[in-house]
DNA sequence: TTGTATGCGTTATCAC
DNA sequence: GTGATAACGCATACAA
């Protein structure tokens, strides 16, 4: 391994001009520093960042820590930051804390540990506000949040228009004829599910449709509890449900087939993913589309420009046959 | 930030054995190392990673290179490598190449230059043979190949039994009527894809039928490239094909229910996948599952138990409907 | 069994 | 604009 001192001593110089002539530092003579690039490149050189983090307290990693990897919005994410973060030298560091907060602050320490330039983060369900984070991360490290956010938690923040993705899906389906529409949703405590339960709510007033809360199912966005959750829909007499995940939506797809319900004509879905599979059900699946790959280059971004607002990255209802009874 | 030194100072003891009783040498009082071990913890020390990796020239991270983040089956495998590692206290660096050999080697580079513990790679559809892997390395790094694997390399490999999943495959197919059976396959250079058209080959002649080089199409991994191979198997009359790929036997089944083929009445279709939208197609998709979690967590394996043999990960014939003419 | 001394490669703080 | 020197925190060869 070539070190800045081989550098030096090819050179006739010190360490520390071949360290600031690296560095890009001005307070260097531009012959020196060009002659120094083309050694450093003729050698082979490469700095050693364990070194330099080690000496400067800050290293070339960016940690991401994310509930699952394999979901495809999650990886999405990743992937969408991973490019521009490369690009910008950075390395990624991936935790996953399935949905657990102790996974999620062990996660954190290990990334403080390793004193990441920044950790990218969407947080476990069983967290339920973002003082363990703020913890963990020591103040030192800038947090970027995205998806699923605390608002207590200063820095950036990267988000869906949860609300208005929501409040479009709903309005669709009261605009084709559905009178009675039920909602499935998630934890509470979790942004994402209570900024598109509330456009779901909106939507319906401006549709003239009242809303009620017996036709909203919460915990249901998982296959199976989808399935249970378009039981009752069916027994609250719903004729239509937005759902704020995928994989609900298409556990009652699968429900209400094996009912004899007919998708859209007796009953419309609606649902909220990244989930390619939708494209493909039969029928194929109304939806929200969140733009994961964007999202990751947005966290990406916030971190890179030094921003601590919040970023909307906007839903794409991407319309289908589940929702569309005229046509049927 | 709490040191050795002042673990040391509390106990008036010097560092060295601070570090040495943390290491759990041998060579320090069992008294001596309750006491630090104790106080370490009392006062929430932390091995600072970079410290510790400069000084040994091995980082506690673990480097992982995919050609695409957010294919399913590289995801679990990312997801199932993740656990293990870190119960055993790695990290996980993220590379992701685009099937790009350059982008390859840069992530190599990278890896090394943060001193990685070891390189979990599957190789990008660029590269067909592995010497940029061994150059880009150094031979210092030990390396798990999964997947995609160079023979030509030495170290571990996790692979599936590519040429027995394919044979079961293909048999399945002949054993439910179907007499000319084509196949989809990728880059020769890849072995994957070689290894399920030996099995394939081998399955039509222990089932009696004829290998045709003709009903054999190349390049057909794509969901757009399986379509285009429907139609040409169509025209070389065959009544079923065997995909080494999940989206190109889906681009088929598309094409085909477009041209009003009936699947599987006229035309079979098995494919090889771990994505799991083969279980909800309509038909849905018979296919050999990948266990894609549990090669992760083999890749995992080889590396902590420093293993530089084969593993393979068998796979498992998913029996759907797009296969199975007698039932309709 | 413990302490002493040294260095990993880099960067930062001085001085000149 | 450049050089000398120290220090980041840890691990190890050697001494005791």
């Amino acid at each position: 391994m070539v070190t800045i001192t081989d550098i030096a001593a090819a050179l006739g110089v010190t360490p520390s001009t071949v360290s600031r002539a690296l560095a890009g530092s001005p307070r260097v003579k531009p012959q020196t520093r060009e002659a120094v690039l083309k050694t450093a490149a003729e050698m082979g050189y490469e700095r050693n960042v364990m070194a330099s983090s080690l000496r400067s307290g800050r290293s070339q990693i960016v940690g991401i820590v994310v509930p699952r990897i394999y979901h495809e919005f999650f990886s999405k994410v990743i992937a969408g930051a991973e490019s521009l973060l490369r690009e910008a030298g950075y390395n990624l560091m991936i935790c996953q804390t399935h949905e657990s907060l102790d996974a999620e602050v062990k996660a954190l320490k290990a990334l403080r540990n390793n004193h990441v330039a920044a950790v990218l983060l969407s947080h476990s369900l069983e967290a339920t506000d973002g003082s363990h984070i703020a913890e963990a991360l020591g103040g030192e490290i800038p947090l970027v949040q995205f998806d699923r956010v605390f608002d207590s938690l200063p820095g950036a923040k990267v988000v869906n228009d949860n609300f208005e993705g929501a409040y479009c899906a709903t309005r669709l389906l009261a605009s084709n004829g559905y009178t009675r529409i039920g909602h499935f949703s998630g934890l509470q405590s979790c942004s994402v599910f209570r900024e598109r339960l509330a456009g779901y709510r909106k939507a319906l007033e401006d549709s003239g449709l009242s809303y009620d809360e017996g036709l909203v199912f919460h915990d249901a966005i998982m296959r199976e509890s989808g399935r249970e959750a378009a039981k009752k829909a069916l027994e609250c007499g719903c004729d239509a449900i937005y759902s704020a995940g995928a994989f609900s939506a298409l556990g009652a797809m699968e429900y209400l087939r094996e009912r004899g319900v007919q998708i859209p004509g007796e009953f419309g879905i609606a649902g909220t993913a990244n989930e390619s599979f939708t494209a493909i059900t039969v029928p194929s699946l109304t939806t929200l589309d969140q733009h994961s790959i964007e999202m990751g280059r947005e966290a990406a971004k916030a971190f890179l420009y030094g921003l601590s607002s919040i970023s909307v990255v906007s839903m794409e209802l991407k319309i289908r046959e589940s929702s569309n009874r005229k046509t049927i």
